[in-house]
DNA sequence: ATTACATGCAGTAAAATTACTACATATAGA
DNA sequence: TCTATATGTAGTAATTTTACTGCATGTAAT
């Protein structure tokens, strides 16, 4: 795994606004930016401009963990998690101390 | 596993200098300020100053990766992954998608 | 054709990040 | 005690991040 897609993916979960982000589209698939954005509202109680949400999707997606499909005039994002991602994000288990097998 | 500590977690591991200091300390035990910043260096090529890699220090101790202790005028730092760093940074993990069983 | 809707893009401001330098403090050794 | 060593702290500058607003574009519906 490349240093700059483990920056990209870390990056994309070091916010606890796309961690929630996250797990709204881990619960509902081809969610379009309104739906992101209303969830936040109705779900977390984060009131944040359609604008911001973008941005936020756009660091998600950047970070390959949501792929997107045009429906007419309507972006739908669904959440992508691959092996490779997890495999990612778990690259600090690399580093964990070996336990004694008892 | 509280969002704050995921939030330390992850900035922590999100900067690929941060990931190297730490790939540093799995492999040496109880380095000093000095001899981290002397390996970045002469492993990986990147003079940084004492400061700035004392501040990266900083930010994983911070996300409680490391466990320092004084000897004499030395700090030494020592890498203790726990069971509890690696599920929070295998965080992304609950929401890959279950791989139909063959 | 006109209006409403869904999104993109540009620009801005506050805050955080990442590097730096300079100075301060505390310990070890001559 | 004096000096060198190891680290901490403060302040600064450039860049990035995170939020915002306003305007533009393209599609759907009346």
């Amino acid at each position: 795994m490349q240093d700059e897609q483990l920056d990209l993916i870390f990056k994309a979960l070091a916010d606890s606004t796309r961690r929630r982000i996250i797990d709204h589209l881990s619960r509902h698939e081809a969610q379009s930016l309104f739906e992101v954005c209303a969830a936040s509202v109705a779900e977390d109680g984060v009131a944040l401009s359609r604008q911001t949400v973008s941005q936020h999707l756009s660091v998600i997606e950047k970070a390959g963990l949501i792929e997107t499909t045009w429906k007419g005039r309507t972006k739908a994002h669904s959440l992508r998690i691959t092996e490779d991602h997890t495999a990612a994000a778990s690259w600090l288990a690399n580093y964990k101390e070996k336990e004694p097998t008892i």
